[in-house]
DNA sequence: CTGTATCCCTTGAGATACTG
DNA sequence: CAGTATCTCAAGGGATACAG
């Protein structure tokens, strides 16, 4: 390439800042990732995402659905029933967290020495 | 596909986590991007990524490189001069990057009126 | 120019208990 | 089951002033 300026300039980076803004949050992009797998119940979520609580899963929830990246059903039975699942917005934005998923699993080996080194620091 | 289990599963998330505790800081993901430019000078980003500040920025530009993923180069010079580049293995995390960068930009239009309604509120 | 050193402060997030 | 309501708190981040 002659240079990254057009790609990697200022200008072009608001699309990044947009979308730090909707995955910014602890548990966000774990959420949007395993909903790719298809849509899930509260519970599930609860479950699968572990080390989550209910006040903050539901607070990202909530945020992700203002958004429009994920939509809440209410299927208004007792007990009740609810899922979340991604939005075709959503969907695309999912498949753009798959990439950080597939770095951390390739590196995952060199990662893990250099958070076990840092770690052992005060 | 038969199902997104064995990509999407709890096994492989933790790739996921790994990179987020990379790229979990405001503006880690940003200095990232821009230095998939080339390397660069600390002034160069403190102006380039607007609204950090001095402190902050020198503090994950060291996270970063204690996580491996660049490399401070000091070239003892009078008045100081200083850049810092990506190593192979961040100029790979922030190729993984590169996609949520993209999102953003196809999908601005869609995100501007979306925050404009959520910024109107309370 | 490239940082350091303080102080301050908001915001995100966790724990717990409770409700429809 | 699917949330809600409080309370609490640490941590990340920002402003400012200063240093090599």
């Amino acid at each position: 390439m002659t240079t990254c300026s057009q790609s990697c300039g200022v200008g072009y980076s608001y699309g990044l800042a947009a979308t730090l803004r909707i995955i910014s949050g602890k548990w966000k992009p774990l959420i949007l990732y395993f909903l790719l797998d298809g849509p899930k119940r509260y519970g599930e979520l609860k479950r699968t995402i572990q080390g989550v609580s209910a006040k903050v899963l539901i607070q990202q929830l909530k945020e992700l659905e203002a958004d429009c990246v994920l939509a809440r059903t209410d299927y208004k039975e007792v007990p009740p029933r609810v899922d979340y699942a991604l939005t075709p917005l959503g969907r695309s934005l999912a498949a753009a967290i798959v990439p950080l998923c597939t770095w951390g699993t390739e590196n995952m080996a060199e990662m893990a020495s250099i958070f076990a080194e840092r770690d052992s620091l005060p």
